[in-house]
DNA sequence: AGGACGGTCTGGAACGTTCCAGGAGGAGGC
DNA sequence: GCCTCCTCCTGGAACGTTCCAGACCGTCCT
C-alpha cells in the first residue's frame, strides 16, 4: 500500500503560513484565531486532506474522550441500546468504543480490551460479572450499568422500573375485563424478579390474588413454548410474559395448539423489541424507554468525568405500554 | 476519580535500575536482555502495576495493529460473523475495533470513526456503500468485504458460494421426491441474485424447468409472510427461501392458513441463524461457513498488511445443507 | 503620552513510547 | 597482543499532538 505519509499539523501550518500551535487551535475550534486566518487554515487542511491523529492528541492531552461500551452481540435488546448510546453520545463530544461479548469472548476480556484503549469510563449492558469484580473495576474507572439492577458501591445504574412495567400490563388486561391472568417469568435473568413482583402486586391491588399463577419461563422462544403448553391444561384468559422473545414462543405454541390470540387468550410481551413490531406478530408489549435510558447513561457518565455533581446512584425510567394486536376483551 | 498517574516505562526503569530502552525491549519480548535483567524488569513492572500505553506505543511505531470492523447492529447474521472475527483475530496479534451501523448512524460515519482510530485495515460486513465510495476507500486503506459479492478493483471479497447453496437446497428436496419447487427471493439484497440463479440452474439441471416459480420476497419476516400468501393460491410441494428470517415469516403464514409443514409443504431457509435452530422452528437451512469465512478474511488482511502475497481477490466458501424438521417427502 | 489590556500569534517543552547509533566488556581467532 | 565480533545495555531523537509562557500590536483609559 503506497499510502503516502498522512499530513500532519506541521504540513498544514507550512501550507497556511502559520505556526502549528495556531493550526492546533483552529482544529480544536478554540478561540484565539482571527476569522481570516481560521479560514485560511481550514482551507489548507482541507486541501491536504488533513485529519488529526487521535493517538497523538490523546497522548498529549492525557484524555481520550472515549466511552467504552460492553454489550452482548447476540442480544437484540442490546442492539437497541447501542443504537441509542451512539445517538446520545453524538452531542457530547465523546466517542464510543464498542467491545462485544460473544460465546467465545467473555466479559472480562471485553473490559480488558477497552481499558487498554484508554477509555475514560465504561458502560456495561446487562453485565454478568460478579459483584466483586465490578466493585474492583469501579474503583479504577467510572462505571455505569445499564439494564440491570444492582446495588454496588460506586456504580451508577440506569434501568427500567420493571415492576411498574408488568403492573401496567396487568392493568391493561384488567381494564379489558380479564381476571384470570397468568405470568410467565424470566427465572434468574436480569429484571425477572422485579417483573414478577410487579405482576404479583398488581394482581393483589385488583383483588385478583386467587388468580395469581406464575409459570417458570426464561429468555428464549423455546422456554416460552414450553411454558405455554403448561398453560393449555387450564387456559387463563390473559398472560403477561417476561420478554418478547419468550412471548413469541408462547404465541407459536398457542397457534400450533389451535388456540387463537387474542380471541381465546390475550398475550402481553416485554421490551418492544423489533420482533414485537412485526406485522404478523404484532405483540402488545411494554416498551423500555431506550432513548431516555441511554441519554441518562451518557450524561451521567460525562458529568462524572467533568466533575459535575450527579444526583443519586440509580436512575429508574418508567416504561410504557404499547397496545397492539394480541390483547382484546375476553370471550364472554 | 483520584486515579494516581499511571506508571510509565521510566518509572519501571528507575525501579529496576536500568534504562527505559531496556524496559521497552523486555516489554516487547525482544531479544537483547539477559534472563536475569529481564526477570528484574518484569518484577518491577509487576510491582508497579505497569501496563503499556497503547496510544504512545502506536504513535511512535506508526502501527496500530488494529483491524476495523463495520457491521449492522440489527443484523443477526453479522453478530455471528463478528463472533467469528474475534476468534480469528485472537491468534494474529491484531485487535478488532468495532463500529456499528445503526438506523441513525450510517456506514460512512462508521467508517470515518474507524479511520480516525488509525485502523490499518477495514472489514466491511455486507456494506451498502456505493461502488465509487468503496473504490475511493480502498485506495487509502486495505479493505475486505464479507458476505457481499462485488467486483471492485483493490477490494478483497470473502463470500459464500450462494448459487451452490440454493442448488443444494433444491437437490435436497428433489432427492426427497419433490418436483413443484418454488423460490422466494431476496430482491436486491446482498446475495439474492446468486441464490436466485442457483435455484434456477438447479431446477434446469433436474429437468424441472417448467416448474420454476420465483416469488418476490426480501429480508424480513413480513415480506416472507406476504410471499407465502401468494403461494397459497397454487401451493407447490416445496419452497426454498432467501433467508431464515424470511422463512420464519413463511412458516408463520402457513401455520395461520392451516397448511402444515412439512406434511403439506417443505421449506428450506438460508443462513442457519440462531432462529433456524430454535426447537419450535427447527428449520432445514443452508449454513454459511462462518468460521472459515472469518478466518479467511482476517488472514487475507493480515497477509496484505505484512506484505505477504495473497492469492486472488475473491474467496468463495462452499455452504452446507443442514437438514432439520421442515423438509420431508411430498404427500403422495 | 504612558500604561494596561485583549486579541493574535509563535516557539518550544512536554506526553510515553520505539528506534537507532553506539559503548562497554568479554570471548575467540590470528 | 591486537582485532573482531558478539551480547547486553544506554542515551537521545523521533512520532504528532497540546499546553504554556510570552511576543507583538493595536485600542482604550486616564
Amino acid at each position: 500500500m503506497p499510502d503516502e505519509r498522512r499530513p500532519t499539523l506541521t504540513d498544514v501550518a507550512i501550507r497556511a503560513g502559520v505556526s502549528k500551535s495556531l493550526v492546533s487551535l483552529v482544529m480544536r475550534d478554540e478561540r484565539g484565531a482571527s476569522p481570516e486566518t481560521r479560514r485560511r487554515v481550514l482551507e489548507a487542511a482541507d486541501e491536504l486532506g488533513y485529519h488529526p491523529d487521535s493517538r497523538a492528541r490523546l497522548l498529549r492531552s492525557g484524555r481520550s474522550r472515549l466511552l467504552g461500551v460492553v454489550f452482548g452481540i447476540q442480544h437484540p435488546f442490546h442492539a437497541d441500546l447501542v443504537t441509542g448510546l451512539y445517538s446520545a453520545a453524538r452531542e457530547t463530544g465523546y466517542e464510543l468504543a464498542l467491545s462485544a461479548v460473544t460465546p467465545e469472548r467473555d466479559e472480562s476480556e471485553a473490559i480488558r480490551g477497552l481499558r487498554q484503549d484508554r477509555c475514560e469510563a465504561l458502560i456495561l449492558l446487562g453485565p454478568h460479572s460478579s459483584a466483586a469484580a465490578l466493585t474492583e473495576l469501579a474503583a479504577r474507572i467510572p462505571v455505569t450499568v445499564l439494564a440491570r439492577g444492582l446495588k454496588i458501591e460506586g456504580i451508577d445504574v440506569v434501568r427500567t422500573a420493571d415492576a411498574t412495567g408488568t403492573a401496567q400490563a396487568v392493568d391493561h388486561v384488567v381494564s379489558l375485563g380479564h381476571r384470570r391472568i397468568a405470568h410467565i417469568d424470566g427465572g434468574r435473568s436480569p429484571g425477572a424478579a422485579d417483573r414478577r413482583r410487579g405482576y404479583r402486586s398488581a394482581m393483589k391491588r385488583h383483588g385478583l390474588e386467587p388468580y395469581i399463577w406464575i409459570v417458570p419461563g426464561g429468555l428464549t422462544e423455546e422456554v416460552g413454548a414450553v411454558a405455554a403448553r403448561e398453560l393449555l391444561n387450564n387456559l387463563p384468559t390473559a398472560v403477561t410474559v417476561f420478554n418478547d422473545r419468550c412471548a413469541t414462543g408462547v404465541l407459536d405454541a398457542f397457534t400450533r395448539a389451535n388456540v387463537q390470540v387474542p380471541r381465546d387468550i390475550s398475550v402481553v410481551g416485554y421490551d418492544d423489541s423489533s420482533l414485537a413490531r412485526l406485522a404478523h406478530i404484532n405483540l402488545t408489549t411494554i416498551a423500555q424507554d431506550v432513548p431516555t435510558m441511554t441519554r441518562q447513561a451518557i450524561t451521567r457518565l460525562v458529568a462524572r468525568l467533568e466533575g459535575t455533581a450527579v444526583a443519586g446512584r440509580e436512575s429508574v425510567i418508567p416504561p410504557e405500554l404499547i397496545i397492539r394486536g394480541t390483547t382484546a376483551p375476553p370471550r364472554t
